[in-house]
RNA sequence: GCCGACGUAGCUCAGCUGGUUUAGAGCGGCGGAUUCAUAACCCGCAGGUCGGUGGUUCGAGUCCACCCGUCGGCACCA
């Protein structure tokens, strides 16, 4: 596939850190998943991929959490990282690398990333004045603040006028190359809506924003960040260290070359500090930006937002239980096809993954491969038919289809259109469905006489559904490897890449006659919803 | 309060700069055909005042105004 959208060599995807005081969710896997998926493809396509992902762990509310919890601050992290990382590990997910912002590789780098920008001036002291929520730790804007009644909006205890030495970075100094940068690159800010908000809340200007807090010296929680460099008295404030993750991770000798990252996945909550203040940080370094900031929607429930009032988390426990009665390809296909990747929220509900869950793979991928698999055993006895010679073309759909269909995937891909790549994909079955239909192989089986027309047929059927199964495998990695390995094909290894390239993979032809293709337990048994939701008690 | 988005068939959504149609797709539903297959597949149908009102125009889901409804952001919680 020679597609322009698709540049050589490396390519580099992260998702956010993740809040190390949070358990994992829905929302972190979907994410994850998203970047796993792009990940695994790229890979197959060849490329040298770099998939990051993290926890980030400098917020005071940590230290103060595991203060509650009776712990040190390393401690509750280490405890909380774990959880991430079991629930990735759970899932299949390809990452990498697995950035923890309190290890040294990374806090070194901040500091020396700080320093420049102190020696440059992009940083400087100054003095920040706010309305503080002792109870929370935080400072309100003037907006919000006023709004509250200068009350805190979590305890209502009252909120203090707090003026405190800080440093700024200049962030106004880049405003004019920022806004010069994102309309002269219309997909730097994906999907577009989120572009559209950026650049309207940038007509209002950029003021310098705080990047440390004071009272690091004191023991206090803000002793748990990363120092200012020739400040004991102050930490960075957490969000710049964690933005630096994404550079940090890969300023080495040996991954210097997969920056600028291709594409930052993200939640649109934290569109701001990755669509403005990473990219202004980022010039003001020198650096190249990321080619793509891609924000995605949330997932909610029943209508409603997912928090924690509410305690309709998807948690882990209800993740598992889908994983485990579904198969982990499952809950993979229902998020990646009916999740929030546009600029609205997606509802996560069991009746709509049983009715996806049916239509796409149980009824979809799953049966086709079944029939077709099926006809070669009951007329052929396992073995391959011998290909048609490749006249007549017009009576042969599945070649043409097939091509497009690669073209198609690869082409979505590129632009990080997950859904429609797996709906180009999946049409390729649902092709072999309709060509089956049209040729009536089974009714011409009935003559000895038509023998050689229906392994022209089936060859044309399995060949499409190995190359569906190809392209669905980095959406599908167990199920499709499964598939490729009853027709003894190659199967995916464990980052998703295959022993060639997919492109390879993709030609036509490469089943041969003679070749066995066992039939194996149904890839996608069909749900019945009248069983009760996974989890669910 | 400020900025913005959205409101199109039962559900989820496409419809870019206004005139390719009697407004589309997928899922669900209904009918038909078929039997290789996981009661699957294939074919056909389903008639939604395109949130409301008023405008601009020869002509508007597609532009403007106002209204109603839902939602998001507003920079030190991540």
């Amino acid at each position: 596939m020679s597609d322009p959208a698709i540049s050589p060599d490396r390519f580099y995807v992260t998702t956010p850190i993740y809040y190390v005081n949070d358990r994992p969710h829905v929302g972190h896997c979907y994410s994850t998943l998203l970047a796993d998926t792009v990940a695994r493809f790229m890979r197959a396509s060849g490329r040298d991929v770099f998939f990051l992902t993290g926890t980030d762990e400098h917020s005071e509310r940590v230290a103060s959490r595991a203060a509650e919890e009776g712990m040190t601050p390393i401690q509750w992290a280490d405890r909380n990282a774990g959880l991430f990382k079991e629930a990735f590990a759970k899932l299949g997910f390809t990452n990498d690398d697995f950035i923890r912002t309190t290890e040294s590789r990374h806090k070194d780098l901040v500091t020396r990333y700080v320093r420049t920008l102190l020696e440059q001036g992009d940083v400087y002291l100054g003095e920040y004045s706010g309305w503080w929520d002792h109870s929370q730790e935080e400072y309100l804007t003037e907006t919000m603040a006023r709004e509250h009644g200068f009350k805190s909006p979590v305890t209502g205890k009252d909120l203090v006028k707090r003026t405190e030495k800080n440093y700024f970075f200049r962030l106004a100094r880049y405003q004019d190359r920022l806004l010069r940068h994102i309309n002269e690159n219309p997909g730097f800010i994906r999907p577009e809506a989120r572009k559209n908000e950026v650049l309207g809340r940038l007509r209002d200007g950029l003021q310098d924003v705080p990047v440390s807090r004071g009272g690091a010296g004191d023991g206090g929680a803000a002793a748990w960040g990363i120092r200012m460099p020739g400040d004991e008295g102050h930490s960075i404030y957490v969000w710049i260290d964690a933005l630096f993750n994404y550079l940090s991770v890969v300023d080495t000798r040996e991954r210097r070359a997969y920056w600028p990252a291709d594409v930052h996945l993200i939640a649109k909550d934290i569109l701001w500090f990755h669509a403005v203040i990473w990219p202004c940080l980022l010039m003001a370094l020198g650096e190249e930006l990321p080619k793509c900031v891609y924000a995605h929607s949330f997932w909610i429930r029943e209508g409603r937002k997912m928090s924690k009032s509410l305690g309709n988390f998807i948690d882990m426990e209800t993740i598992d239980a889908y994983c485990d009665r579904y198969g982990t390809d499952a809950l993979r296909w229902y998020l990646l096809t009916q999740g929030p990747m546009g600029a609205t929220d997606a509802d996560f509900s069991y009746a709509k993954f049983v009715e996806v869950y049916n239509a796409d793979l149980a009824n979809g991928i799953g049966n086709a491969a079944s029939r077709v698999i099926n006809m070669i055993h009951k007329y052929f006895d396992g073995k391959c038919p011998s290909a048609p010679s490749d006249s007549d073309d017009n009576a042969r759909p599945l070649p043409g289809r097939a091509r497009d269909a690669a073209f198609r995937v690869s082409a979505c891909m590129g632009e990080n259109d997950i859904g429609g790549a797996l709906s180009a994909a999946l049409g390729l079955s649902n092709a072999v469905d309709v060509f089956i239909n049209d040729t009536t192989p089974f009714k011409l089986a009935k003559d000895p006489a038509n023998m050689e027309r229906v392994g022209h047929i089936l060859y044309d059927c399995v060949e499409s559904i190995r190359i569906a199964a190809v392209l669905l495998s980095c959406a599908l990695p167990e199920k499709m490897g499964a598939l490729l390995g009853m027709m003894g094909q190659p199967v995916p290894m464990d980052d998703g890449s295959f022993e060639e390239p997919l492109d390879k993979l993709c030609e036509w032809g490469r089943l041969k006659a003679g070749d066995a293709v066992t039939k194996g337990e149904g890839l996608f048994p069909r749900a019945d919803g009248a069983d009760p939701e996974p989890g669910s008690r």
